[in-house]
RNA sequence: CGGGGCGUAGCUCAGCCUGGUUAGAGUGCCGCGUUUGGGACGCGGAGGUCGCCGGUUCGAAUCCGGCCGCCCCGACCA
């Protein structure tokens, strides 16, 4: 662990996300440009949210399965959406056991085109229907400039691929993942608030007819697209001739979805709740909730260490993930500092002071707040005081992003100069031409992240022609 | 691909302009000792094809040419 300390987000907010995620221990480069080795902790981290995001996928009623890395590259080349999407950034194995292959294979950027060349043997009748099934894999895709967690060319997600008999059940099948797996997790566990929405067609998914995501606000006022739902129409069951026989005995193709959530979240857990000290961890992704540090000096060193092991037993019993710090070539000072920097929740602090009065020394990372609570009720009140962090972290990230979104700004320079400055969102309203997205983001730079759902508002003149408008839209720039 | 910057110890970097003993610092690492309530200290030690290739020169980390790689900003993107 180096000694240097983080840049600030106000001066360097990439230099401080770089170093926060490498002297954290969460990732770093590897040889290969883009592709990033993930630590331990950063997997842990990892691990949590695949195990959130995958008890609500089963519990919405999918299963998993697994398909290849490698898909032929005429597979690929059939849904022509998907290769002007993707053919830039592909990766194409030519050559293997030797010699060239007969056959370029793809590593999938995607999963789509295998998948729908698969389902087409597995759908024959209505009563297949719904399929619905989802897989933990890794996909890679040669971006430009990549940044770890955010954009790597190799990164880990789940790709749901469903199929329907209708097009209202295909619908509703994007909105109950939307909601219900990715906004729940996102929401509740990694307390990061998100907004609902649809892109417009300029950002759609290649293929899709709809593009749902939750779109989050990170700490410098850019936007993170935090995952994805796409409703694919009868698109790749057409392409990938999916056909199945209806109850009415007439040939059909099925209604298709899909829907992703990758490693980027890692990146926006960072993003959303570190500060200039490192990461502050909501306690429901926290590899470690709770690190005890015991302080002694020679004489005291058995009793204090007795008494720490004893308050981590309990909190252990009582579920919490706790880590006993008793390495003995630290002092607690470099022990605190490094357990701020990699974020974890609640720090007990316990020396020869703390067990002369029959209390511990409770600290919280998010905000700095120390108290003393006596011994037999310390499990008790880290009970509570992660609950509490837990929310607090998504209050006050939920704050933040209020006081940084623009609503109805007074006019479009305004508008321009809040986007071109990265000072937050703006939300106004939207003609829902595509003339008017383009010259916002030539003015600009920034982009339409999402049509919020459920927008009862009035749509008022759109903020960039003036023309009636058909919605509201959220601008910002983005990741 | 356009614009900027950088390749010297595990990491961060100084030295280069103005060529000249054995290439330095901080941090990290190893050993011993003293320490331990907000990044401890002392002593000892290990660790380098100075990105690569070529050129100039008596002599190159340093000057010249070419190549490779990386980082940042933009276009692309989960």
């Amino acid at each position: 662990m180096s000694k240097t300390s983080l840049p600030s987000q106000s001066a360097d907010f990439p230099a401080w996300y770089g170093e926060v995620v490498r002297q954290a221990g969460l990732a770093e480069n590897s040889p290969v440009r883009g592709a990033m080795v993930i630590k331990p902790y950063g997997y842990a981290i990892w691990e949590a949210i695949q195990r959130e995001l995958d008890d609500r996928i089963k519990a919405t009623g999918h299963e998993n399965f697994y398909l290849p890395l490698l898909v032929p590259a005429s597979v690929l080349a059939r849904e022509s959406e998907l290769v002007e999407g993707f053919a830039p950034e592909v990766a194409v194995v030519t050559q293997a056991g030797g010699k060239e292959l007969e056959e370029p294979l793809a590593v999938r950027p995607t999963s789509e085109a295998l998948i729908w060349s698969t389902y087409a043997r597995w759908i024959q009748s209505y009563r297949d229907l719904p399929l619905l099934y989802n897989q933990w894999a890794n996909a890679v895709r040669w971006e430009l400039r990549p940044r770890l967690f955010l954009r790597t060319s190799e990164f880990l997600w789940q790709e749901g691929h469903t199929a329907h008999e209708t097009e209202e059940e295909a619908l509703a099948e994007t909105l109950t993942i939307l909601h219900d797996v990715y906004a729940d997790t996102i929401e509740s566990v990694l307390a990061i608030p998100v907004l609902r929405g649809r892109k417009s067609a300029g950002e759609r998914f290649p293929g899709a007819v709809d593009t749902y995501t939750l779109e989050a606000m990170m700490r410098d006022g850019k936007a993170l697209q935090a995952a994805t739902s796409h409703y694919l129409g009868q698109g790749f069951p057409r392409t990938y001739g999916v056909r199945y026989t209806g109850r009415d005995g007439s040939e059909r193709h099925p209604y298709a979805t899909s829907w992703g959530a990758t490693t980027r979240l890692v990146g926006g857990v960072v993003m959303t709740h570190g500060d200039d000290r490192g990461l502050r961890l909501p306690p429901r992704v926290a590899p470690q909730q709770v690190v005890i540090v015991p302080i002694f000096g020679e004489e005291d060193r058995p009793a204090v260490l007795e008494a720490a092991a004893a308050v981590a037993d309990e909190l252990r019993a009582a579920g919490v993930r706790v880590r006993l710090d008793d390495r003995p070539d630290h002092r607690p000072g470099f022990k605190f500092n490094e357990w701020e920097l990699k974020g974890v929740p609640v720090r007990v602090e316990l020396g020869a002071r703390d067990l002369a009065s029959g209390v511990a020394t409770v600290a919280r990372r998010d905000t700095g707040e120390k108290r003393e609570v006596p011994l037999p009720r310390v499990a008790g009140a880290i009970d509570g005081l992660l609950m509490h962090v837990q929310t607090s972290l998504f209050d006050a990230a939920s704050d933040e992003r209020e006081r940084r979104t623009l609503r109805d700004p007074s006019g479009y320079d305004e508008m321009i100069e809040y986007l071109r400055e990265a000072r937050g969102f703006v939300m106004a309203p939207w003609c829902g031409g595509s003339e008017c997205e383009g010259r916002v983001k030539a003015d600009s730079t920034a982009t339409i992240r999402c049509v919020p759902l459920n927008d009862g508002s009035p749509p008022g003149r759109c903020a960039v022609c003036g023309q009636s408008a058909v919605s509201e839209a959220v601008w910002a720039q983005a990741y």
